[in-house]
DNA sequence: GCAAATATAATAGTATTACTATCGAAATCG
DNA sequence: CGATTTCGATAGTAATACTATTATATTTGC
């Protein structure tokens, strides 16, 4: 397992980046110590110049694998949704009950990343740290369409049509698949992000993930799966 | 109607603002002239400066308003808030179902705003605008804690509750009322914003406002509620 | 109706951000 | 071993996000 995991490199869509980060020391500490300094500092108040101090490398240098800072964080999330993806497919494969299915995939989009999974040399608990806060601002902006038009969000549409298909297995009549779906995805960053900083914007219960098996239940009650 | 509406004034949270906006014409003036500059640059690219330029002032008047255009943000977003509570009280007043009630309250939060309401000089539409792809920006930041003690957010809990109370009017046993309220009006936001450019994450529906539909139907479904 | 208080425009200035350009040394690749 | 790529170093620009000061209007209080 150790073997294939080592083996497995995401396809990140060529647009996002001017030169490949994986390419290069230099690039895999942009990528790597840029996640730990988001998390510090938040996207807004973190910088290239910033970064390239701490790696102890130059502003410009930086600048060579990526346009701006919005373009990095377009390569975290992409990054990020590749990954849950994959974690989707092999939480879904040699399992004939669709229901069971959408079950393991939801389960994959709301829970909570436990630490380390020594999948590769990111840390997928700070990365989703930085999804669920800062995620929505690389479409909710101005250039969405241009970054569209660049498929910057292939990898999110796939994703979603994935478990929509899930949901058309179980109910072809549904009208609102992707909705449901990205109703899920966007609603469990939000809801973590509110346990932790409003919580009376949710509901936090003892012992149980509460965002997972509200959206399991969610999802259930949709599709009239009675348990 | 005319006359009651003019004499409604949202009690925004004073620490928003250094001054208070209402009280002079430039504060209007900046308010007003900020919401048509928001939506034509987006939230990033919109600045202090330019919206003196536009209103013929100085960005140093500008802020003595506002600390910053995060702060202005804020305002707009609570102002929307209150503008949402306020209608989701009327629209649910004297109706003793709750079922309907709740159905009233879901409508006032996904509805699409119609043109021109008439009802302050704030243009609800653009700033319906602003609220669906800027106002996550002002709690998914790292000033979300410090905001939330000077009380930032309270409208929106507020209105989170009061909706969350008929759903557990309806259902006292339902464990995650804010949960759904909150799911129900981000998503609602998200949902619109993907229409509009990402309509791959999005369903719609011909001669339906399938956001409204699709977000009644998942509070009916979840609390059992039978069409 | 005038003094006092307040509001604003005008100007100036600072630190930081978000970049771009150039150059030479070092590493690597063929 | 020579060519190319990579990177660090330095420099510089335009814009952003503010703060401070002063002089002139305007309002208000008496």
């Amino acid at each position: 397992m150790q073997e294939l995991n080592s083996k497995i490199e995401f396809k990140i869509n060529p647009s996002v980046y001017k030169k490949d980060p994986l390419s290069s020391d230099l690039g895999i500490n942009i990528v790597e110590q840029g996640i730990d300094q988001i998390v510090e500092l938040g996207f807004e108040n973190f910088t290239f110049k910033k970064l390239a101090q701490r790696i102890n490398s130059t502003e410009a240098s930086v600048y060579r694998y990526f346009e701006s800072k919005h373009h990095l964080l377009s390569y975290l999330t992409q990054w990020y949704w590749n990954w849950l993806e994959y974690r989707i497919v092999i939480g879904t494969l040699n399992i004939p009950d669709p229901k069971i299915r959408l079950e393991n995939a939801i389960k994959c989009l709301t829970e909570e990343i436990k630490e380390d999974q020594n999948f590769s040399r990111i840390n997928e608990v700070k990365l989703h740290q930085i999804v669920i806060t800062e995620s929505s601002k690389v479409y909710m902006c101005k250039s969405v369409d241009e970054n569209n038009a660049s498929g910057f969000y292939q990898v999110y549409k796939s994703l979603v049509q994935r478990v929509a298909d899930i949901i058309l297995e179980i109910s072809p009549k549904f009208k609102y698949p992707h909705m449901l779906v990205s109703t899920i995805i966007e609603g469990a960053h939000h809801q973590r992000f509110f346990a932790d900083h409003l919580p009376r914007l949710t509901d936090q219960i003892e012992n149980e993930d509460a965002v997972t098996s509200f959206y399991i239940q969610l999802a259930n009650r949709q599709l009239r799966i009675e348990k």
